[in-house]
DNA sequence: GAGTTCTGGAACCGATAAGTTCCGTAAACG
DNA sequence: CGTTTACGGAACTTATCGGTTCCAGAACTC
């Protein structure tokens, strides 16, 4: 961090500081509808209702704007404290699908970046440290309090387990273009999740 | 189709049909490169040694050429006839891994394309069509082998046990930009995949 | 009020790339 | 041969977009 100077209170008009979440709050949705390179400074300047002067007073380039938008959110995150501790996995993933209808917006958005990735190394880097490894951690997390309840498999492996449900959804939206529905993410619980963190097979549904 | 009409030999010199398919290959690696956005035709016609106008004299617009260049790809595509039947689903996952380097490319190719397929549909479904569906089927190719052979847990449902590991493995080369090295295919293997299909832990390797 | 900085909006600049045209040459026809 | 079409290569047109600059007005300090 920067020395914490306080601003010797500059002159003349002082910046609209609520414009700064605002602008980019319209680049995170520029960037899911239209993906990185579709996406325009000035189609990001008039979604927020703001010149593409007031934009480039605050982020020097497009690639600073999308980076900032990345980083900027976490604060809609789902973190591992939200999701209530319900006395089994089973349970807490059911929570957990309860709250996920917060998540969607996150993954079109990784959508329109991962054509990026390979090129701009700080944004990868930045993608992987506020939208994928939190996701990764979350289930992590949930595994973990499996595991202190003693419902998990011996010896199993977390770390590769705890990438199983996002490769999924990041599958499912990004590359097969289906839509996250309930039976969805019942069936990667009950089919996919649950069997292999516990190693109990669940009783498939009678037809 | 059109109807089968015999060219009535066209005047002047004929078209160098050669050309074709190397300015397809051309544009596949482009592709996997560059992306979508950032491949030009310039980039493309210089790699397969040809001119701009010898390209678009064969497709009219870029995203055609993309489209027919995905569609192509079938040649060298895996099919379920290429994997030995070793008589056990491990050991026809341990061949498919033995031929599984010549398909890396096709994912790098998926990773420029997947920021357009929401914007594209037509490029959407030869995608689908020519190197999603053809890996999904692949795998669950191998599973209705190991059904016939009786390694199944029975009643599980194949269509989405068929789309772990393609989600697992273009994760991990588009959302989390990992290597696909043997070790993490022999655990996608052994950890994820068989567990789910046989119902049968996998022993743990001793620390 | 004078001076300064911010605001949205619009005009502007420069680069890049899709697509077209033209060149000189090569390969087919009659 | 002459005509026609394809070839690689380069010049060209056109449109888009990142980024800059200017404007008239607003909001602040002194």
């Amino acid at each position: 961090m920067t020395t914490m100077t306080m601003e010797p209170r500059r002159l003349g008009r002082p910046r609209d500081t609520t414009r700064d979440a605002e602008i980019l709050q319209a680049a995170r949705e520029e960037l899911a509808e239209r993906g990185y390179e579709r996406m325009t400074m000035a189609a990001v300047a008039a979604r927020a209702g703001a010149g593409k002067a007031t934009v480039y007073r605050r982020w020097a380039s497009k690639a600073e704007l999308v980076i900032d938008a990345v980083a900027c959110t976490a604060d809609a995150a789902l973190t591992l404290e939200k999701v209530p501790d319900t006395g089994s996995l089973s349970g807490d993933l059911r929570a957990l699908r309860a709250l996920k209808h917060h998540d969607e917006g996150v993954w079109l958005a990784m959508a329109g970046l991962v054509s990026e990735l390979p090129h701009a190394p700080e944004l990868a880097s930045v993608v992987h440290d506020r939208l994928v490894r939190p996701r990764v951690g979350l289930v992590r997390g949930l595994l973990e309090r499996a595991a202190r309840r003693g419902e998990l498999m011996p010896g199993i492996n977390l770390d590769l387990l705890a990438t199983v449900p996002p490769a999924m959804i990041a599958y499912r939206l990004l590359v097969s273009g289906e839509p996250l529905d309930t039976d969805f993410l019942v069936r990667l619980s009950d089919e996919i999740f649950m069997p292999l963190a516990t190693g109990v097979a669940v009783p498939q549904p009678v037809g």
